[in-house]
RNA sequence: CGCGGGGUGGAGCAGUCUGGAAGCUCGUUGGGCUCAUAACCCAAAGGUCAUAGGUUCAAAUCCUAUCCCCGCAA
């Protein structure tokens, strides 16, 4: 039985630190990001981690800044034996690294020494990856750099979104970083190094990233549209207004080539665009201001007409 | 008070500016055609036009308030 300090911001911490708080550890306190204006409004919104932490009496820390003065001391005070890093959204400094007993346990959504990063789920899909995994290792002072404990293997399915990914990587690092502690109490865990030279690091995403480049391959942009489901979500335009894609499957070229991005024809379920390599059919999307829906229903109130351009 | 779109038969939309008998594409049901059909033809059912007030001879349409859904920006 530890005290452990969870430092953690969005979704997939949360499900970690749920772990922890139903453990036999004892969570002497959450660190998260500051609340932030999120959604219309701009209401100032807390991160899923402090709203675990707040539903279960566990004190709060929100700092701007790791770094700031007077943090260091707040932390020690707790007297943490360890502290669990899932997400955080900061850079710890290396006397934090080394205040806890049991050290600086990250938990990151990748097999590394790939994926190094703050995108690691999207990006196994966006790169067809069929498997990835969970990392649970020792922090040091580089990005994702640190020794390893546990892995767990993942299995991407082939209709894999973003969110169910997300979902599957959440569980197996709570189970993976549950394994690590044990081992780490009892002494047998292990401490292996990274082989850096394998390593690959991926950039953070954004909105603009899912604004749909036609002229790439079919095959590519339908994992465009599973990987950022739901966030930063894969986009076009038509008509003037933005689009959103959320389900499509690809058909391999059988007609002439048209410019990519063009309506090549729609069907009762699907719309088929030109791509600079075969046939990407959209089978749910989303107009702004409207709810996401099949292509179907989408059909039967705009008049998508074969010839039309996406993305212009 | 961040900006904006929308709530119309089961689905997706038009109609709202310029009040005056509720429409389109589908779906559903029945019938027909066909070797057959997700195709075609004929017919039918199904809507207090988000809610509550107001203006008017008359409101989906104009005015006021409320509820709900969504896009953008952060």
């Amino acid at each position: 039985m530890k005290r452990i300090i969870f430092m953690g911001t969005p979704e997939i911490a949360a499900t970690i630190l749920e772990s922890l708080i139903n453990s036999e550890h004892e969570v002497i306190a959450a660190v998260t990001q500051p609340d932030r204006p999120k959604g219309r409004g701009n209401q100032l919104t807390a991160s899923p981690v402090k709203e675990l932490a707040v539903k279960h009496n566990i004190p709060v820390l929100q700092p701007v800044k790791v770094k700031e003065e007077g943090f260091f001391e707040k932390l020690q005070a707790f007297e943490p034996q360890m502290i669990i890093v899932a997400a955080f959204g900061q850079i710890l400094p290396k006397a934090v690294l080394e205040m806890a007993p049991f050290g600086c346990i990250n938990v990151h959504a990748s097999l590394l020494p790939k994926y190094r990063g703050a995108a690691p789920i999207q990006w196994a899909i966006l790169n067809g990856e069929t498997k990835t995994g969970v990392t649970i290792m020792h922090m040091d002072a580089g990005i994702d750099t640190g020794d390893m404990i546990v892995q767990q293997e993942v299995e991407i399915a082939p209709n894999e979104t973003g969110e169910s990914l997300h979902n599957k990587l959440a569980v197996a690092g709570a189970n993976a970083l549950m394994l690590a502690i044990e081992q780490i109490e009892n002494g047998s865990a292990s401490r292996i190094a990274q082989n850096h030279e394998e390593h690959t690091y991926v950039k953070i995403l954004d909105k603009t990233f899912g604004n749909l480049d036609f002229t790439m391959p079919a095959i590519v942009l339908e994992r465009y549209i599973r990987g950022l489901d739901p966030w930063p979500c894969a986009y076009s335009s038509w008509d003037g207004k933005n689009i959103k894609f959320w389900k499509s499957h690809v058909l391999p070229q059988t007609e002439t080539k048209e410019k990519p991005g063009t309506v090549l024809m729609t069907t009762k379920n699907e719309i088929r665009i030109q791509t600079g390599d075969g046939i990407l059919c959209i089978t749910e999307l989303q107009l702004q201001g409207k709810k996401r829906m099949s292509a179907g229903d989408f059909l039967r109130g705009n008049a998508v007409k074969q010839g039309d351009l996406f993305g212009e």
